[in-house]
DNA sequence: TTATAACCCGACTATTTAGTCGGGTCAAGT
DNA sequence: ACTTGACCCGACTAAATAGTCGGGTTATAA
């Protein structure tokens, strides 16, 4: 007799979601009541409010009560919406044989988005050095570094040894030197792995540097 | 007797768009005038206004009169902040030899904001293939391309060749084959530039497959 | 010494806004 | 048949909030 708890989101409640969302991101602010109302069409504020108590419920959005347009979307919600704004993202091409025609699609991706969520664990590095130059990170390059502590073989990893830092590719195989760094570089050696050194996390961007170290 | 309009940001300014910068990315949404005026230390809300007059005649933020928590920090506004939220910014480190010891420092940098300010002319594209390896582009990755027209030999490139798009190096050189783009994997040719052939941006970023495609 | 810019005070008002109250409809499950 | 969940209506209130009014101070430049 136990009632099964729809958690899926509804296509109203994800309506709403969607119009708040975009109200946002053309506004910069969240929107009120009564925005919210007429962009759903209804005549009532009520209508509004028991959506977002919904939305609320499953930790689709979050409110400060009693305060003005102090509706802001968590994560969970960033999920259900996919595919924010910002960047146009194209579907798959192949970068091996030519690819088919690229046009700028109608899907927007969220890079911030999905940057903020990861605000707490990942760090920016900007490199120096050539040792990595056949993985594409070159001098001056900047890449993007998660903090984590498992990897897998053919990783990027910021391994740190002693004092020192440095950027190399994570290898583990089943023959000697079972566990190695590799510069993407043939002019430096590898380096085995040992007990002084610790991995700190692995590099998810490069942002090249003929771009991005000119903004500053 | 012509008076020189001071149109530097003075230090209260400067204060009070960093508390409301700091508010948005605290909260989510913006801060009321009673907000502002407490985190600025006053006791009155004309203070509050005064201030805000002044960023906005300088086009640093925006507001929407009558309209609560309606204030916008505009590109100005970010840009004389410097260096926002989300992720953290470490200062040069080395690749070739180790580096120094990397801390996560107290400067922050925003991804979001300077993306944002690309909107127009960047976009997202998965690669497929296996011919951009040696530059650290893998089957599966993301790259971030921004529309140009103007190219220096070793930028990786878009070039749409007829009805059909590749992802390579642009080489530009004083000896045959003279201009040409260049896989990065020796598996595959070289393809000598010609007339069909457009190149439609640069690659400025490279999202890793095994981190991104996963958000989706 | 007069003007101006930048900043501040305290009290006030009009509007915006969140949220309630007491209902109703409709479709799907039991 | 009856309940329950999702959604809706229209009128209302209390609080949040933007913005005004009429001043004042200090420092710097003309």
């Amino acid at each position: 007799m136990i009632k099964t708890t729809k958690n899926e989101i509804t296509k109203r409640q994800k309506e709403l979601l969607f119009i708040i969302y975009q109200y946002i991101k053309d506004s910069g602010y969240p929107p009120t009541f009564e925005e919210m109302r007429e962009n759903l069409g209804v005549s009532s504020n009520q209508s509004v409010v028991d959506l977002l108590n919904k939305l609320e419920g499953k930790k689709i959005i979050k409110r400060n009560e009693g305060i003005a347009r102090s509706i802001v979307i968590l994560p969970l919600g960033y999920e259900i919406l996919g595919k924010p704004h910002l960047v146009a993202f194209l579907g798959a091409t192949s970068a091996g044989a030519p690819l088919e025609t690229v046009e700028i699609s109608g899907e927007w991706r969220s890079l911030s988005s999905d940057v903020a969520r990861l605000q707490d664990n990942v760090f920016l590095l900007k490199i120096s050095g050539d040792s990595m130059i056949n993985a594409g990170i070159e001098d001056g390059d900047i890449v993007l570094v998660k903090n984590q502590k498992e990897f897998i073989s053919g990783d990027i990893v910021l391994a740190q040894i002693g004092s020192e830092s440095t950027v190399k590719r994570f290898i583990s195989e089943d023959k000697p030197p079972y566990i190695y760094l590799k510069p993407e570089n043939p002019k430096y050696d590898l380096t085995p792995f040992t007990d002084e050194m610790e991995l700190k996390g692995k590099v998810i961007s490069i942002l090249k540097n003929n771009y991005w170290s000119s903004i500053k």
